[in-house]
DNA sequence: AAGTCGGACAACCGCACATTT
DNA sequence: CAAATGTGCGGTTGTCCGACT
């Protein structure tokens, strides 16, 4: 699956090679990624394409400096998911998983955790995260999948997205997702109410201003999650 | 001005899991 | 049911660039 990478095209991608990306993205839209390099005319892998849409050239993408509130809300929820980044990700609209990673291990992992030295083992490190991750027996939901499905730590677990074509049925979903959502954090606050005992992570001055955060587009309640989080504080 | 160091971030790699054949 | 294929994720590496000496 991976393919043979000979011959593929590694170095730092090119104006002329996002450009030709974006353009078979916008005929063909996302996923298929396998017949993306063939589609776009490019000597990448599709791994490399999906991630350079998905990381870098994706318009949803937000760029430019985490604001406060973002940092407080990604130390929060990286002291509940650990280094579950795509989950992290996708509670800060707008940032990848790789921007969240980056910016953790750039601007917060090093006060946070100088646990693992350079000379951990790989794997030592996965088992490590993922036993972590394990403590918190957390029922998640799959945001991008369309079975509905995930497996954390092998556990098989129940999604709560689904997808539709027609528009009104996917208003519906929407809301539904949403309130889902809510379920979802609260029953993962109610099952490690520990984890908050020792308070609140580095708040900021903003933590009080929580307009601030309505200005946030997001696909959940932001508000309520907050009062979620300060339930458990 | 040149060399180096370190931070930031884009990109790659390997693996695991899901889906298809 | 097994193998092949596709996709997603987290960790690591490479490169760029500004700060510092």
């Amino acid at each position: 699956m991976e393919g043979s990478s000979e011959g593929l095209r590694k170095a730092a991608w090119t104006a002329v090679e996002d450009s030709l990306l974006r353009q078979c993205i916008d005929k063909y839209g996302e996923g298929k990624w396998h017949k993306v390099p063939l589609r776009a005319g490019l000597n990448r892998s599709c791994k490399s394409c999906r991630e350079r849409w998905l990381n870098y050239l994706n318009p949803n993408i937000k760029r430019g400096e985490f604001g406060s509130d973002e940092v407080d809300l990604l130390l929060r929820l990286h002291k509940l998911l650990r280094n579950r980044w795509s989950l992290i990700a996708g509670r800060l609209p707008g940032r990848t998983a790789n921007d969240v990673k980056n910016y953790w291990k750039t601007h917060l992992g090093k006060k946070q955790e100088p646990r693992f030295t350079s000379k951990t083992r790989k794997r030592d490190v996965a088992c490590s995260a993922a036993s972590q991750a394990q403590e918190l027996s957390v029922t998640k939901h799959q945001t991008q999948s369309y079975n509905g499905r995930s497996q954390l730590n092998g556990q098989t677990e129940v999604g709560l997205f689904q997808v539709s074509n027609n528009d009104e049925e996917q208003s519906q979903l929407l809301n539904s997702q949403i309130d889902g959502e809510s379920m979802w954090w609260k029953s993962l606050l109610e099952q490690n109410q520990e984890a908050y005992t020792d308070g609140p992570v580095a708040i900021t001055d903003d933590e009080a201003d929580i307009t601030s955060m309505e200005s946030m587009s997001s696909l959940f309640d932001v508000q309520k999650l907050w009062i979620l989080f300060n339930e458990g504080d």
